[in-house]
This record gives structure tokens, C-alpha cells and sequence, in this order.
DNA sequence: ATTATCTATAGATCTATAGATAATGC
DNA sequence: ATTATCTATAGATCTATAGATAATGC
């Protein structure tokens, strides 16, 4: 897991001393005070000064490690959907031969939910924001539309007949997605979310499909099988 | 419901003659023409310049209705929740001897989906701008608070006991919210909900709290009869 | 030589106030 | 007289570019 790169201690010294941190690189400071203040401000409430103010650094050293203010938000934006579309395109090959879908969907729903939980400033706000509407982020916004075909896919598989004739794959995708997103809500509104709502919601993602209290458990008990191994072989690269 | 003040003809007429809407009052083109820009670009995304242009008046004549910017986003929420609410009250008094709570949620939950899908702009995207984060609008946050609560309340009351171990009030509360705002998404990603998914999310409300088929049927045929009822006598004033 | 910062600054915008003006209403 | 607009404008801020400077690295 050591992949940073050493930050180089070349070029000018910064101004100010605060928050000199040697060991996250510029670029990466950068991104985290802007995703601290988008996710408080919104991306047109937080000025790229206030960003820099943030970082130690002049409004004008932004510049050279992005292009722009947007340059810094599609970069926070695809960084944040790529571990799910990862995890996901590496569980749903299991199934439905060696997992079922309602195993690989609690599994999906719960990393996402633990995602969203521990990510560190909240980032998920930013998929709400109405500036990701712009084109220049078409490559985030089908990242996600993917996620929720997938979710959508795996919903309808394993929806109990019953639900599966009032409701199309799209919607049962919509939905599911957005109940995972009640992380974010929780975040935002200082409920706290814990561990046990990432089960929680994966649960109520079952239930929603109309799946009993026994299915939901097998599912689970799957699911948790199935996690470990998955995690352990994205840690390492093939 | 001819509750529209004549708008007055007094004042210096606009330099332009374009949108002059004679029906409808200044104040309300300035909501109108605020609405479709927050949701569309947030609300520091949209300037009081670009508000103006849409209404056909000057930057500053918005001062004249409004005392800033704030104020006009403070307008827009506080009218947004104000229906939900109204509904509500009305109907939890009749639980649980007129009505059970599943039948009283079923009709909370498609109603307000039905709000959220026929509103002007999309407003609920307004509940999703970090902006009203701001101590400004604790008012809106607090009476959305109280409509979770009253979901929270009705949810639990209604909920299998299977599911009434494993979830609290407050998270009940939550995920039923979280459910009737994916209209919000839908409409905003271009899926274009339609009345059928109001009867979709309010039955997903009651599967997510462990609710059979029949019983789902049974409590949309009671919020059927209820609703009727509700809406006529909130539509004359006591 | 390269790197990562700095200073200086242009030019666009943004919110809001002050006071003038052109209607209607009494 | 009142109302609802207008014009003029202040002052703050915002994004971005240009070019200087002070380190490290070879």
C-alpha cells in the first residue's frame, strides 16, 4: 500500500510554514482542502482561495497543479466512484455460479455504505451538487450511471417475484443507489453513522425486493464470505 | 384556490417589455426564475444578475422585493415543506384508530413523492445544496427534521417486528425519506418518474419495513380512500 | 536545469446601496 | 402619495496569466 510517491522538496519555499505536512504531496493537499470545502460550500461557494488558503499556498499556485477549479473537482470525482466500479466489476463475474445476487447485491450495497461512511470529508455531497450536471463531467456521470445499472441488474435478479412484475431494472437500480446514499444524509446531519447501518442498509436493499428475514441472513452470511476474499485480491495488483 | 393578489400595475414600468407576465406577481417571476437557477447551477452558482435576466428586470430591482439573495433561497424552502407538512398533521391524527400506520405512510410517502414530481423546477434539489447548511435556514432544517420524525414514528409503528430489532426510529425515519427523494434523482438523471412511481416508492417504503404483498395492497387501499378525503378538506380553509 | 513556489496584475464579475424616475391610486 | 422600477456606482471578490525567485538535483 506504500505507493506515494516521495513529494519532492524542490522549487520555492512556501510563504508560510503552517501546515507544511512533508509527507503528503502538494497536488494531494489541494485535493483535500477543495473536497473538504465543496462538500461544506458547494463547488461555486468555495473560491480558489479559500482552497489555497487552506493548503498554505498563494490562490495562483493552484494553477500549477490544475488547470483549473474544475480541473481539481473531476479529479475528486473520478477518484471517488473508482474503488465501487472496481469492487463490482470483480464480484458481479461470481455470479451467479458461485454467489448468489442477493449474496453479491448486500455485499456491493455494504462496501458502498463503508465507503461513503469512511471517506474522509463526506465526499459523496459532491455527487450532489448540481454543478456535476455540467458536460464536463459526462466520464463521472456514466461512471455512476454503470454503478447503477449494475445495482440494477443485481436488484432485479434477486427481487422476489412479486416486485419484480410492479417495478422496471432502472428504477430497482435508482433505488437501491439511493439507499446506500443515506450515508451521506447521516453524515451530513450529524446522525453518525456506524458500522452496523452499513448492514443496515444492505438489508433494507434485500428487503425492498421483497426477500424474507432468511433470505436476508443467508445473503449476508455470503456476502461476508465473499468480502475478504475480494478485498484481499484488489489490495494486491494482478 | 383564487388566492393570487391582483399584481399591481403601479411602479415605473420595465425597460424591457419582454416576460411581462401580467398574471403572475414580481415576487413570484423572482421565486420562479430562482428556483429553475438553483436547481439548475445551485445557489452561489446563480447570480442575482442571472435571476434578474430570466424575471426581464435589473440586478437591483430584485432589492426591491427581496433583502438579498438568502432571502429569496430562505422563500423557496420554507414554501416547499410547508405542503408536506400540512398534509401530515392532518393525517397522524388519525392514527391508528382511523387509519394504521402503514396506511397512513403509504399515503405520507406517495403523496410527497407526488409533490416532488410535479414541482415547478425540480425544488427538491434544493434540499441537496450544501448552502442550506448555513444557521440562515435552521427553520427549513428543523421542519424537515420534524417531517423525518413523523416518518420515523409512522415507520416503526408500522414495521414487522423482524425489522423493528435491527433498525432504530430515527434510522426508520431516514431510509423512508431517502426513498420518496429519489424522485429527486430520477427527475434530475432525465428518467422521468410518472404517477406510477409515487405507488412504487411508497410501496418500497413499506417492503423496506418488512410488509408483505397483501399487506402493502391493503394499506394503499386505505391511503386511496384517505387521501381523497385529506386533500379536499385541506384544499378549503378551516 | 528543473521544480514549486512567489508577486503583480488584468479583467470579469458579483452583491448591494443611493437616489432618480415613471407609472398608478387616492 | 405610493409603488415598482430604473441608472449610477462603490467596493469586494474571483479566476487566471505572466514572469520572477528560491529551492533541489544533476
Amino acid at each position: 500500500m506504500n505507493s506515494a510517491p516521495p513529494p519532492s522538496r524542490a522549487g520555492r519555499p512556501r510563504a508560510s510554514a503552517e501546515n507544511l505536512n512533508t509527507r503528503v504531496s502538494s497536488r494531494q493537499q489541494i485535493l483535500d482542502a477543495a473536497a473538504a470545502l465543496f462538500s461544506e460550500a458547494g463547488f461555486s461557494g468555495s473560491s480558489t482561495r479559500a482552497i489555497a488558503d487552506r493548503v498554505g499556498i498563494r490562490q495562483q499556485s493552484l494553477y500549477y497543479h490544475f488547470a483549473g477549479k474544475d480541473d481539481i473537482l473531476a479529479e475528486l470525482l473520478s477518484g471517488s466512484v473508482r474503488p465501487s466500479i472496481d469492487f463490482v466489476e470483480g464480484i458481479e463475474a461470481w455470479v451467479p455460479d458461485e454467489l448468489s445476487p442477493a449474496g453479491a447485491l448486500f455485499a456491493l450495497a455494504s462496501i458502498d455504505a463503508r465507503t461513503l461512511r469512511r471517506t474522509p470529508h463526506n465526499i459523496g455531497t459532491l455527487y450532489l451538487m448540481p454543478e456535476i450536471q455540467d458536460p464536463r463531467y459526462d466520464a463521472f456521470r456514466n461512471q455512476r450511471r454503470e454503478l447503477r445499472a449494475i445495482y440494477g441488474r443485481l436488484g432485479a435478479a434477486a427481487a422476489h417475484p412479486d416486485v419484480t412484475g410492479t417495478i422496471t431494472e432502472e428504477r430497482i437500480g435508482a433505488i437501491l443507489i439511493q439507499l446506500t446514499e443515506v450515508v451521506i444524509q447521516l453524515r451530513r446531519d450529524d446522525q453518525g453513522a456506524t458500522g452496523d447501518d452499513d448492514a443496515t442498509i444492505a438489508a433494507s436493499c434485500l428487503r425492498v425486493l421483497g426477500l424474507s428475514t432468511a433470505e436476508i441472513s443467508a445473503a449476508r452470511e455470503e456476502a461476508d464470505r465473499i468480502t475478504a476474499l475480494v478485498q484481499r485480491s484488489a489490495a494486491q495488483p494482478a
